[in-house]
DNA sequence: ACAATAAAAGACAACAGCGTCTTTTATTAT
DNA sequence: ATAATAAAAGACGCTGTTGTCTTTTATTGT
């Protein structure tokens, strides 16, 4: 739709091992993975990206698992759509013409450019500690089973 | 990014058959693709669909072509959408869960709900005339190469 | 040292979106 | 009727996303 489901796995797994109540210990992938409904393995390489990235932590062997550090909190959205989806899911135009410019706008430029400024600045503003908040105070869930 | 590449090439061929200068006339597969720099055969299968659901026409033999007819200047976005992606497009969770609900929500979604919900306005309010008004007028174009 | 554990890494499969190429069918003009 | 034309239809290939499965490597506890 916007962002790949990939990145939206990300964000996800994220905010997950970022709550209050998992902050303090390493998760294994199986745990994670059923919590959230996704695909294991799938989910796997995905977090280790981001552990090659430095966003997250991990260690093997047993007790070892997924894990975040406090300054998590402060990382934005665009930070883990950078790492996984890049930033051209954002400059494509609307119409699939070869390039999105203002000098030379598409039919639907302006109305889209529009959109887009607001989807970028959610990305720039939300940070996982919001995401977090959400979640802790109930009003929003991760995995989509009630 | 939001709509399909095949979206984004059938708005774009349709508008083009309904400028002002083309609508009274038939215009061949590979003066349109041209015109359009879209790959010949692939945008010739997309304006089958629309001649195919009855929003476009085509007549086959020498001087033959595809054509539109007055009415769809009236022809919203979102009819054009609904017949190339489907609404689903717009139904599905912005953090990949299975289903989108406000009543379960994700932690991103009443952001992307409002943002959604402009997309939508917008697909449902602009109309192939306006979008042929633009390019007539000279503000936009449709080929990408000024 | 050794066995158990869990992430890391690699190979591979299914699928959809995008695109190309060829053959068939309908229409027109001669 | 016949030939030329142009859309319609079909087959196929490429690529990136998504997902599964197996093997390897690092860590831990005994
Ligand atoms: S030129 Fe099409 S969205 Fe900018
Ligand atoms: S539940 Fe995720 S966008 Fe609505």
């Amino acid at each position: 739709m916007v962002i790949s489901k990939t990145c939206g796995y990300a964000i996800r797994g994220v905010v997950f091992l970022s709550l209050d109540q998992n902050r303090t210990k390493k998760i294994g992938i199986v745990e994670i993975a059923e919590e959230l409904q996704i695909p294991q393995h799938f989910l796997s390489k995905i977090l280790q990206n981001l552990v090659n990235k430095g966003l997250i932590y991990s260690v093997r062997g047993p007790h070892g698992g997924f894990f975040t550090k406090e300054p998590i909190l402060k990382t934005t959205i665009l930070d883990i759509v950078k790492i996984v989806d890049g930033l051209s899911v954002l400059k494509k135009c609307f119409l699939g013409r070869e390039e999105c410019s203002s000098e030379n706008p598409c039919p639907m430029h302006d109305e889209f450019e529009s959109c887009r400024e607001g989807i970028f600045d959610t990305f720039r503003n939300k940070t996982i500690g919001d995401l977090v908040q959400g979640v802790e105070s109930g009003e929003t869930t991760l995995s989509g089973i009630a």
